[in-house]
DNA sequence: AATTAGTTTAACCAACCGGTTAACAAAGAT
DNA sequence: ATCTTTGTTAACCGGTTGGTTAAACTAATT
């Protein structure tokens, strides 16, 4: 029997320090330019030892691809499922989004450089996987709500989370483009994303607010 | 001497079709994910003509690389460079971009990520080499001369921008999980994104009015 | 001490991939 | 007509890559 799952610490160490640098090199590199000997280096092992835990280079991306989705996505359901109103949700998810990526930048790079190169069959495999699928329900009914009370003008909640996604994680992903054309470095880069964790919120509320002439 | 410009049509014919070949190929797969063969195929030719025309591989993606990132930020310049106003010009910049991504899908997808696994060395060779380096400088003078005859609010140029292509060009680069887990098709996606042609200005345009309480 | 099950490695392999070679066809140039 | 240049191909090459194998090494179990 193989179950990796109970075995000694040592051994679970091993399992580790694999995944650990599958994780770092995927990431930085993608599916195609990512090497199992420079993987196999990266945790200090033999590369024979990555087929013995994770089968296949597949199998090993998948398992990285879903835990960098879960780790992206989690936050996501956390906050629109919460029991704040939909202001303080838009204030969250606009400061969690920045951090995520500016923390891990290369995560929102990583999953939609992947998903735009593979198939959908393996999107919608992935993200069944990974059981993290965005649930908008709750948040949709609460734009609605206040729409209906005359609190906010009504919107469209797609196009709202699509606003938000975009004005957080844009920068991030088009950062070496931004930061060249820009000629701003890395500490003005990140100093930069702080004030957009004020400006965000500030400008998506206020699109949400009844203007009054 | 080898001078393929000035050879007779088919030869013409044979370099066109390569390069369309590989464009197709590189901006789908990527440049680790295209095979050499893969892209002698799309175009009907042998493998050893790749090479004939184009030294090597690296030599072929700059190419393509570089027509994509020209198609892609020329018009960015032709519209920050034109005599129109403020909002005008944040009009057309929103139209432009969004109808350009629909258009071509893979080429915001491509650029980005190739740029994302490129050092920067290769960025900056890339960008002079374009000579499309976005120019900013017109742009920023009138926002801040609308600013100080109070016609706007005093706003920072690379926010404003990096708002704009943002909110245009990330829900085409995020588009297979949104087409997921919001369950719409091609053609519903084609048309939310028409819908943002009027959205985005608006939202950019009344960010940067003043409010009036 | 022998057995056993899990862990780790060196060596190996077939397929693949970018690139080369040499021969050949086509078309001007002389 | 033949010689030179350019376009095109099949076959090949060396290195790399994902993956395998069989044996060695551990560490508990008996």
């Amino acid at each position: 029997m193989v179950k990796a799952e109970q075995s000694p610490e040592q051994s679970m160490a091993a399992e580790e320090r694999i995944l650990k640098a599958a994780t770092t090199i995927f990431r930085e590199k993608g599916r195609e330019g990512a090497r199992m000997q420079e993987i196999a280096d990266a945790a200090g092992i033999n590369k024979a030892l990555l087929h013995y835990y994770f089968r296949s280079k597949d199998l090993l991306f998948e398992r990285v691809f879903i835990e960098s989705a879960r780790l992206f996505f989690s936050r996501l359901n956390e906050i629109l499922q919460s029991e704040r109103d939909i202001f303080q949700k838009i204030t969250q998810l606009c400061d969690a989004y920045i951090s995520l990526s500016v923390e891990n930048p290369f995560i929102p790079v990583f999953i939609i450089g992947e998903m735009n190169h593979s198939q959908d069959i393996f999107i919608s495999k992935m993200f069944t996987a990974t059981q993290t699928r965005p649930d908008f329900s709750i948040f949709r009914e609460q734009l609605q709500a206040a729409a209906a009370e005359g609190m906010i003008r009504p919107v469209a909640p797609h196009h709202l989370i699509m606003n938000i996604l975009g004005l957080c994680i844009f920068p991030v992903i088009a950062k070496p483009m931004m930061q060249f054309n820009m000629g701003i470095g890395e500490k003005e880069f990140i100093a930069m994303m702080e004030e957009r964790k004020r400006l965000v919120p500030e400008l998506i509320i206020s699109s949400l607010k009844i203007e009054k002439k």
